[in-house]
DNA sequence: ATCATTTTTGAGCGAATGCTCAAGTATATT
DNA sequence: AATATACTTGAGCATTCGCTCAAAAATGAT
């Protein structure tokens, strides 16, 4: 998974998984079908993982919002980070994918999930009155994603972290502006 | 530059790229040093475009700061339009090319190029009164460049042209909130 | 028309790619 | 201990990769 998030899945060659998995390449297609399917499990790992990370956050703050916030804001230590990438692996792998391609489809299964996320936790939040009842979570969900995906790119080319944490936290309050008063 | 923009460095063989010039491999690499080099003038070219078009946009609108935000709801129509891709070249060849490549330098310069041309609307706006005197353009243009890069990521997966245009115009709306009252 | 120069051609190079499979090694069962 | 079953090995396959270069074709100069 390290090695497809930093170098994306054409540039990771099986020469790389074997030494990576420190398995010949026929223990590599007996455990794993192919190349793709290799890949595939790691996107399903990454995802679980982001996704869980992300409930876990959330499930650990009194506010849904303020978690949803502060994971805006944590985004600014990415650059420093020892992550094979600072940005999702979902959104490298949907860029490098065939537009038409059915793996395209098993990407944005995937990011759907993580939107469903963001939007359970704007209903609890709207639930306990943090938003107004009539705000539209779905919309604002897929607007925070879009957050995410920004600042997680941005992270690639920012090399100044006090600017990171600049517009981190411009982000985060454009969130707390969807707040009831 | 169609070539490399829809599929991607590595997955953009010589084959294909034979093809598309209608040129030889002896040609090819006549015309052009090889394979990178080729696709750093595509870049080049891209970039080029990229930032004239912007600039085009901004010197056609009396409003700097409305041409910014037409720009954005623009991005709505992105899904049904014949471009190689979606989203921004620049950002997915960030995105593909290794973290410590010369390569990356290349991107980033062009993407800095691109913040100072949205940065300058900005100053524009600022002069005219549009933004207040103690507004940061800076900072609100690399927030501008983050929301493109955001929209033109989720131009990849959302398939509702209307869930899309919602998403650009809260965008857009952002901006407007940053105006002088 | 002749010759010098530039450009194009495409067969094919060495290396790398994803992948296979017969042979070998470990593990489990009796 | 003997046998059956499962897993691992790594040489090497066919193909494709980026790329070269001598020969042919086109172009320009005289």
């Amino acid at each position: 998974m390290t090695l497809f998030w930093a170098k994306g899945y054409h540039a990771t060659s099986l020469k790389d998984l074997e030494g990576a998995l420190k398995m010949k390449p026929g223990s590599i297609y007996a455990a794993f079908q192919n190349k793709e399917t290799l890949f595939r499990a790691t996107l399903d790992r990454y995802a679980q993982r982001m996704t869980s990370e992300m409930q876990a956050l959330i499930a650990a703050s009194p506010s849904p919002l303020a978690a949803l916030q502060g994971h805006l804001e944590g985004l600014a230590n990415l650059t420093l980070c020892d992550r094979p990438s600072t940005a999702c692996m979902l959104v490298k792998s949907l860029l490098e994918v065939p537009r038409e391609g059915e793996l395209r489809g098993f990407i944005t299964t995937h990011l759907d999930r993580v939107e469903q996320v963001i939007g359970g936790a704007l209903q609890a939040a709207q639930a306990r009155g943090e938003l107004p009842p009539d705000a539209d979570t779905g919309r604002l969900a897929r607007r925070i994603q879009i957050y995410i995906f920004g600042l997680k790119v941005q992270a690639q080319r920012e090399t100044d972290p006090d600017r990171m944490r600049e517009l981190c936290e411009d982000l985060a309050a454009e969130i707390g502006r969807a707040a009831t008063p």
